[in-house]
DNA sequence: TATAATGTCTATTACATTAGTAGAGTTTAC
DNA sequence: GTAAACTCTACTAATGTAATAGACATTATA
């Protein structure tokens, strides 16, 4: 898990989205100002979340984005795994990761697993919809970064 | 903080001279061998270990590595923010990271700090003398790759 | 005092990832 | 039929990662 410049846009595109859910199409331009986004990265970004399923997309003259499901149905853990990658920080709970040849036996591992159960319990409780509200709430329609 | 394959050869080698606290310096091919490590790139990590205070060096014919602490003087945490950078998944949690405007309604903050905070309490707890022990009790004298 | 075994230091390199940029194509409301 | 939208593929500059290379400095001891 690593919150890039990407996965970061990813975030605060989804958020917008949720924000306006239920309304009509948000176009890449609209999304892009909002948040600051390069439009052309932003493009890019809101292909992979469609192919992730979190967004549909309108084409044509009234075209836009919009979410694919209720912002309750969203939940921040599975967002962040596809936009930041795995939640473990790599090494040995990687199943990729082969060093260690008695892997029972590293004493790092359950740190790193501690790590990743802390991590993904916090991610858990979290939907697009709790983002929504907290986010009305604080800042009226501050929305994220406009 | 992201678990590469320097920071995890710093660990291992910082575990493996708090194995053998108190005894004589381990040269940097024993450390090589015993973890699996290329010997030029340990050499840079031990000098960076060096730099920053956790291992000490005697050079010439009898010469190696020490521990320039006893293991339960040495946090996991201060071990990981120098080998694997902060714990923060960077993003606005980051003190360099301008990209919101209003910094304080930022609602994805409060999740990266919360996740910041759980992974800091983990590792704060667990001192190289913890390692040792666990390591010690699991596995006789397996250590952690060799 | 020579020498072998050790640590020290600076450069270089191959590869992957990140954060874009560029441009041509497709769809659809009007 | 055209303007305004999304779609797709390719390219690039900068940075980070994981080494590798080679010359140099120090010290125990034969």
């Amino acid at each position: 898990m690593r919150i890039t410049y990407k996965s970061d846009y990813s975030l605060k595109t989804i958020l917008n989205l949720a924000i306006h859910y239920g309304e009509e199409p948000v176009t890449i331009h609209e999304l892009a100002k909002r948040s600051d986004i390069p439009i052309k990265f932003l493009e890019q970004i809101l292909l992979d979340l469609k192919r992730g399923g979190f967004v549909e997309s309108r084409r044509g003259k009234v075209g836009g984005y919009l979410l694919a499901k209720h912002p309750s149905k969203i939940g921040l853990l599975e967002v962040v795994r596809f936009v930041a990658g795995p939640v473990e920080p790599i090494a040995c709970v990687d199943k990729k990761y082969r060093r260690c040849r008695d892997i029972d036996k590293c004493v790092f591992r359950d740190i790193w697993q501690k790590i990743t159960n802390a991590t993904e319990k916090i991610l858990e409780e979290v939907t697009f919809e709790d983002l929504v509200k907290k986010s009305r709430k604080s800042q009226g329609n501050f929305v994220y970064q406009i």
